[in-house]
DNA sequence: GTGGTCTAGACCACG
DNA sequence: GTGGTCTAGACCACA
């Protein structure tokens, strides 16, 4: 597994660590990750994505508290065996749900036709 | 006005100074908020949302520094004359952009058929 | 409150950030902590026992992602308000079930009489 | 001597390599493994516990280097010739003596009883 | 090789 | 004042 799969945005307000641990989540909700395969290694992420190795290590150690990874000793981490429930449509769809329900509100708050966020929302989801 | 306007969200990531300012930022770009009207004190938009009285005074000093307020001695902060440019639903739409771009990417992440999620953002608009 | 309430055993295999959060469980489970009370900080803490802060900060946002704690922001650390349920004496029991089952064992592999090693542990919680 | 007088635990946080050691001195002190036992081999154990053989072998080369087995040459591992007083009652009893005050601190911490622990105890030790 | 722990110290965010 | 994040680097534990 190559360290790309993780994006890292330097500048955003939400702390790295997290980015990594949610980013996860999702990968392997939407089953980008599959339960038994082998992450990257602390040392390659942290190389790749020049942040220090410790953050990783960090993220990896949260996200295997959440029981999205577990250590395989001498291995590395791999993604753990996950609950089926948690990969269905509706589920996915809860973990955007707040993402939605903000959009929602800041829209309203701009006076935004629906029509029009609905159209940009489109576009970028045809990337 | 009154100190219902803002909606809070305590245990929210983010910090309460910036919902604020950037609530203010998005009602008066959507004309909820017109020219010249006077906002609640800080000690009323304090009180009502059981929150910190400097973090309310914190927040209207950085709107004011963004030129969404104006200090008027012995009134208070009332809406600033802003240029019209910022009231065009292009600027207002760009003002949503970034949650856009963020729900999408995850979105991605998360394989979700753009349909489910377009129709998701739909029913929360209609609200 | 004082830095006093935790013990920290600097030697010992157990990581001090863990241990830590084990001993909050327990004492927030017994009642010695209770909710609302507010913690001593990272730094008090850190200098008290002679570690580093960001080993007190670990624990505590660890024991924040298990509930325990709740961020008062600007104030510190308190005791989360938690289910009653997690103070009753068989929840409390529970938390120590593990240590006592491994005692069993061990003693077991000794064939030390059961007599014996009762006793001895009557001595230790007398103290 | 069979591979199942072990038993290893993968998911502790206790290094398998120490199980093993630990479990050796505690069932020579014990008497259930006697001086001059074969004891079973590296092979044997790993397969048996799906463990990596060297974790194995290195439990072995510690509990050589304690003082527990001898290797014989062309036969394996044998329990060593141990001086009788780590077989008296008190020599036992004080290799279990951390655990028991750990047992006892953590009852404390916790509020619990004396009475209620010891009754637990002593249910564990009849199994 | 893998991840884990801890330190020392800088800087930020928040109230 | 509070906690949070990140870095740089040392050292350990494990397979």
């Amino acid at each position: 597994m190559d360290a790309s799969i993780l994006t890292i945005q330097p500048g955003s307000p939400e702390p790295i660590y997290r980015q990594i641990v949610e980013q996860l989540r999702r990968l392997i909700a939407g089953g980008q990750l599959r339960a038994g395969e082998l992450l990257p290694s602390v040392r390659e992420v942290a190389g790749f994505h020049a942040i220090n190795p410790m953050t990783v290590s960090r993220a990896y150690g949260l996200a295997e508290n959440d029981g999205l990874l577990e250590r395989q000793r001498g291995k590395g981490m791999v993604v753990a065996t996950s609950d089926n429930a948690s990969h269905n449509q509706g589920a996915r769809l809860r973990l955007l749900e707040p993402h939605l329900q903000q959009a929602a509100r800041h829209a309203h708050e701009l006076e935004l036709p629906a029509e029009k966020v609905l159209r940009r929302l489109q576009q970028l989801l045809e990337d």
